[in-house]
DNA sequence: CTTTACCTTCCAGTGGGTGGAAGGAATATC
DNA sequence: GATATTCCTTCCACCCACTGGAAGGTAAAG
């Protein structure tokens, strides 16, 4: 199947499918006219990547997972060493953003948002600087 | 002041206030030889800058902070609101995150991590492709 | 035969910087 | 005075993970 046909079964924009094999993460043949063909194959690496991809791993833990995969002498250990680095990185990014959601919220509640100038939030913001050590 | 006074004195770093002046969010003076010039006004923009960034605010929403923070006849309201749509995206974020999270911590707890091949987490990235309508 | 839809490659842009090269200017040391 | 180091300047390229669009070839439908 052509590359659109093969685009609507995983979900993923053809862009993206030619962009993933520019990069060496997947290959691809090509029929006699230039164009991608593929097959259960590589929909199903296709689709494998997809779901990574949809669990935030980066395009280098696809490319890590996509080779344990296919190493039938793999460790377990080696998948769940990737996917706890993967969720340590998400618990960062949590944290970081509940710490600015949280100053953002006592800076909105403060804040009357009406038609005058006077802002908590602009104050907060232009507060002094302190110094960075 | 030289820039990398006041890089010190903001705690952001040189590159990043070229930066920031190379897409006009904020202007400098220049002394004779040519060197960026920083005053207390500048010094207090900057400031400005690194505290809405580290919020997380965006480049664009920083400058219609700062803009407002230049207008006196600001109504608060407008804060306001470019603050609470930054609380969406935030919660957007973080419920993405949250959700990736959960469906990781599942698969992970399932993985023996060992140095056997059997790897429930492969096995649910590999799984059926599911039409995507 | 023409239109439309699909395919190809390549270049450029997104956000928010960061690294490094090449070269001028100021200061410290010998 | 010469030299070394540090600081400054500009500019170009790179990061991630795509995405948009141009220019042109190919296939299927009317």
């Amino acid at each position: 199947m052509n590359i659109s046909e093969a685009s609507e079964l995983v979900g993923i924009p053809p862009k993206t499918i030619r962009y993933y094999e520019g990069i060496g993460l997947i290959s691809s043949h090509r029929s006699e006219n230039g164009y991608r063909v593929y097959d259960d194959r590589d929909l199903h690496m296709l689709n494998f990547l997809g779901r990574a991809r949809s669990l935030g791993f980066t395009i280098e833990s696809c490319r890590s997972l996509l080779a344990l995969y296919q190493d039938p002498n793999r460790a377990s250990a080696e998948v769940k060493k990737v996917a706890l680095q993967h969720m340590d990185e998400i618990d960062c990014k949590v944290e970081e953003l509940q710490a600015m959601r949280s100053v953002l919220t006592t800076l909105v509640e403060s804040c009357r948002g009406d038609e005058r100038p006077d802002c908590p939030i602009l104050k907060a913001l232009s507060a002094p600087i302190r110094l960075h050590q």
